[in-house]
DNA sequence: CTGAAAGCGCTAACAC
DNA sequence: GTGTTAGCGCTTTCAG
């Protein structure tokens, strides 16, 4: 059992087999080739006598292909990358696939580097997931290593917005946003105000344009939107900011459940009743975040097959262009935004 | 650009630059031998101008071992693991190291057949996150696989309960949650229940006991324990029980924060008022989490600096016997227990 | 069906 | 300093 530092070889399996290491690999390795069934016994009692394991950093070499994918995520703390994450694990490992996980922290350098790291390691494929931005420059040298990841046969897929020259799993982050406001003027809100991220970030600003337009065209009155950070307390801070300037408002719309929950807390620490005084919603439908009071309006994406999807689409063959596939989101109201009357 | 399919190798580099193999790797592969300064240049350039990347796994091959960890977790898209999965990711980005994301779904076959496919990749080390069991057949197959590993050269941290003899970095489950018992206990509740995981889980066990323990020596009579999933469905069916079977109780302890939500969600279900008619507490202070109303009282466990620690630990050198850090808890107050009057 | 041998891309003695 | 060469562990022709 591999009691010294070495382990066991092929070529330890061959020799204490007998045959050559041509045949040992054969066996071993799911060839095509047909082995008579004795060799092939001597060599499996052999392999597990030794606990021979095959050296998968060598076959990769040998073979010129590997068994590993990359997933790059903004932040895999956060809830929305993380139930991404688990979709694409999932996948990964019915299929017999390593993920390789690379946690960007929202730095582009950094998610470059991680690029480079997945080519080095000859990942099979490469899935990026996380919004695209607006910084031009960035977008440019990501678009030319992703390119150069592909002209060497890497897959790449991003779950995002459809900008890069890749198989992309699109959000309907526009359209869900629009459906919201439609909901939330049927339901009576009239002065509603955004609470979005930086503006470079592409997520936040569809859904904001979404709202915006879908609020335009069930009849509102243009709603006024704070920019802030995309997180939690950005949320916290930005609604603090709209009770303290007092801003005439009946309804709130936060970019993501996450600033959503921000945005009640600062309502908490404000006396502003969700609800009764002023409605919320926000974007994703957190699972975690599904039992917060009072319940919150949203707009569900299945983050878990976007996933899922998102692996399934780097392992198919690769198309002639850019594959696009939307997925829509479904308003779910709550309590968070009764109906006004 | 590498625009054919086969990617630059060393050999292109050497050949362009008309150097050896030798002099194109030291110049390229932090060696500690120095070439001469305009040989150097060539190489560089040569290697800039071809888009030369290095084959990590042949580097793997070739030396004798990579650049990539592992981490196996049992569900990424729970909060918990996803915070310690966050600070494992990160450290290990610092260090200039992959990790390799492992999700078990709580199948045991699984997680040992990860640990194959980790010893396949030959990884520098395994982080093993996730409660150990009471299942002894299936710790011993994983002490088994482990310990080979480890012969062979890897290196193993288990987070969790010091069960296995490897480097554990250990939560102090038990009396986190006896300190909180006690802080109960003066708050002046009087008859708690404890909403728990399966009796196999040994986390949940920790937690129930020390609860147990904490309270006797408060002073209180044993409270009722109630078995479930350790899952935010399970905490809501426990809970859903206790309402029904009208349990004279006037605190519940749900052994984890995910728990105490679905909890909470029952008990809004079922018309009791968390905090004024029933105090409810939890368990590692999830971070999504600490904007549910009324705020809940739990034990704070450091998550994302545990994940780093475990990875730090892992690639410290390795001691002559496992090394055991312990983390404890931080009992947070909140207003889902008021004091009692 | 089997085995010898030539790679895969890279590192590390070892000589010069 | 630099180059030659023998590996690392495995796959895959190519003869037989």
């Amino acid at each position: 059992m591999a009691a010294n530092g070495r382990s066991v070889t092929l070529s330890d399996v061959a020799a204490e087999s007998g045959v050559s290491l041509a045949t040992a690999s054969r066996v071993l390795n799911g060839s095509t080739r047909v082995v008579r069934e004795d060799l092939r016994q001597k060599v499996l009692d052999a392999a597990d006598r030794l606990g021979y394991l095959p050296n998968a950093q060598a076959q990769a070499v040998a073979r010129g292909y590997s068994d590993v994918t990359g997933l790059i995520v903004r932040d895999i703390a956060d809830p929305y990358f993380s139930t991404i994450a688990a979709g694409v694990a999932n996948a990964a490992r019915e299929r017999g696939l390593l993920t390789t996980m690379c946690n960007t922290a929202g730095e582009p350098e950094t998610e470059l580097a991680f690029i480079e790291k997945l080519r080095n390691q000859r990942v099979r494929a490469i899935i990026l997931c996380g919004s695209r931005s607006t910084d031009e420059d960035h977008e440019r040298r990501l678009t030319e290593r992703l390119d150069t990841f592909a002209a060497g046969g890497g897959r790449v897929v991003a779950v995002s917005q459809p900008t890069l020259p890749h198989d992309t799993v699109a959000l309907d982050n526009r359209g869900g946003a629009r459906a919201l406001a439609r909901a939330l003027y049927e339901l009576g809100y009239r002065r509603p105000v955004i609470l979005a991220g930086p503006p470079t970030l592409l997520t936040s600003r569809e859904r904001r344009d979404g709202f915006l337009a879908g609020w335009k065209s069930a009849g509102g009155s243009r709603p006024r939107v704070f920019d802030g950070e995309f997180s939690r307390d950005g949320g916290y801070r930005l609604m603090s900011d709209v009770a303290k300037d007092k801003v005439d408002t009946d309804c709130v719309f936060a970019v993501s459940d996450v600033m959503a929950v921000g945005a009640m807390a600062a309502c908490r620490d404000h006396g502003i009743v969700v609800g009764d005084d002023l409605g919320v919603a926000g974007f994703d439908d957190i699972v975690t975040l599904r039992d917060v009071t009072p319940a919150l309006t949203t707009v569900r994406l299945p983050l878990n097959e976007i996933g899922r999807v998102a692996l399934e689409t780097a392992l198919t063959e690769p198309a002639e262009g850019p594959r696009r596939r939307l997925f829509t989101g479904e308003v779910i109201l709550r309590e968070s935004t009764p109906p006004r009357r």
